[in-house]
DNA sequence: TGCCAGGAAGCCG
DNA sequence: CGGCTTCATGGC
């Protein structure tokens, strides 16, 4: 990643086809949102690098993000930090050139790429935020799941005040991992949700699962095996993490919901596909099944 | 009200 | 491994 600073800005280079619009449309795509806020094309963003708290606005101009940090100067692990939150939330390093010319050539792909073209996976950096989401979204309506993970976030996040608005930065685990059962189904969790949840978290909080871990590791297969191993992570939240946090273009959770109903409308089905149906159509999305999916889930807004 | 929801574990054969 | 049941709770 290359960077820019001056003052109290950091510029990031986003690649030609980059549509900083269409990305702002998925981020806006919950009302209960409370992990960002978006105003007037703006985003705002806390994050929280060891014990600095970090405010920044970020816009996009001239093939660049700009970050603009808000309350005050962070340190230059904390500039770092920041930027490379960015990077990562906005997939900025994958080269979407063969994804477009494997899609152009897909009659289910070609008309959504078409649409939302320069739209990138918007992940999840936090690897402890990524399985939280994935387990909170288990077999429950996107709406309730938003409204336990703002609980979440508001019982047991950091909260930081400015210029009288609430900012929120995700749980961390340790505090995840000292919790009980009780203290999680008291905001409406189910005891399993809760278990599970604690126990990523403990897992994490003894050093056993770490984002930098898979990063440097190739085997897919492994890794997704070693996330399915956990108590609560199945097939669809390994490849869930796998896609929004680990940046693998080919992870793909095959039994989501949401990809479901988007390859329904998408084909004008009368039900939803099978399992069998969904593979059939995927031989022709191999490698970028991940970019495929963020890009169907995307229909559904509008 | 009943079915469904961006699933997973546990059990059985 | 493949199929079936149970879990738990709110949305619509």
């Amino acid at each position: 990643m290359k960077t820019t600073t001056d003052d109290n800005c950091l510029r990031i280079p986003t690649p030609a086809d980059f549509n900083f619009e269409e990305c702002l449309i998925f981020l806006n795509r919950s009302l209960q949102e409370n992990l960002h806020r978006i105003e007037d094309g703006r985003i705002r963003k806390l994050i929280r690098d060891e014990e600095e708290m970090i405010l920044f606005e970020i816009t996009h101009s001239h093939r660049h993000l700009q970050l603009e940090f808000l309350n005050g100067t962070p340190s230059e692990a904390g500039q770092r930090a920041a930027g490379d939150y960015v990077w990562q939330w906005f997939d900025l390093k994958t080269d979407l050139t063969p994804f477009y010319e494997l899609a152009e050539q897909d009659a289910i792909l070609q008309p959504i790429v078409r649409r939302y073209y320069g739209l990138r996976i918007l992940g999840m950096p936090d690897l402890f935020e990524a399985m939280a989401w994935a387990i909170m979204g288990q077999q429950i309506n996107l709406t309730f799941a938003y409204t336990l993970k703002k609980r979440l976030v508001e019982n047991f996040g950091s909260p930081f005040v400015y210029e009288g608005e609430d900012y929120w930065a995700f749980p961390s685990f340790e505090t995840i991992a000292a919790l009980s059962v009780s203290d999680l189904t008291s905001l409406q969790f189910s005891g399993r949700k809760a278990e599970y949840l604690i126990g990523v978290a403990g897992e994490m909080a003894e050093g056993k699962l770490a984002r930098e871990q898979f990063m440097e590791r190739n085997d897919t297969e492994a890794i997704e095996k070693e996330l399915v191993a956990l108590r609560g992570i199945g097939p669809w939240s390994a490849n869930y993490v796998m896609m929004k946090c680990l940046a693998i273009p080919s992870a793909f959770p095959l039994a989501d919901v949401g990809l479901h109903n988007a390859l329904k409308v998408q084909l004008g089905l009368e039900q939803k596909p099978t399992f069998a149906e969904i593979e059939r159509y995927a031989e022709n999305w191999k490698g970028w099944e991940a970019y495929a999916t963020f890009y169907l889930w995307r229909s559904l807004y509008e």
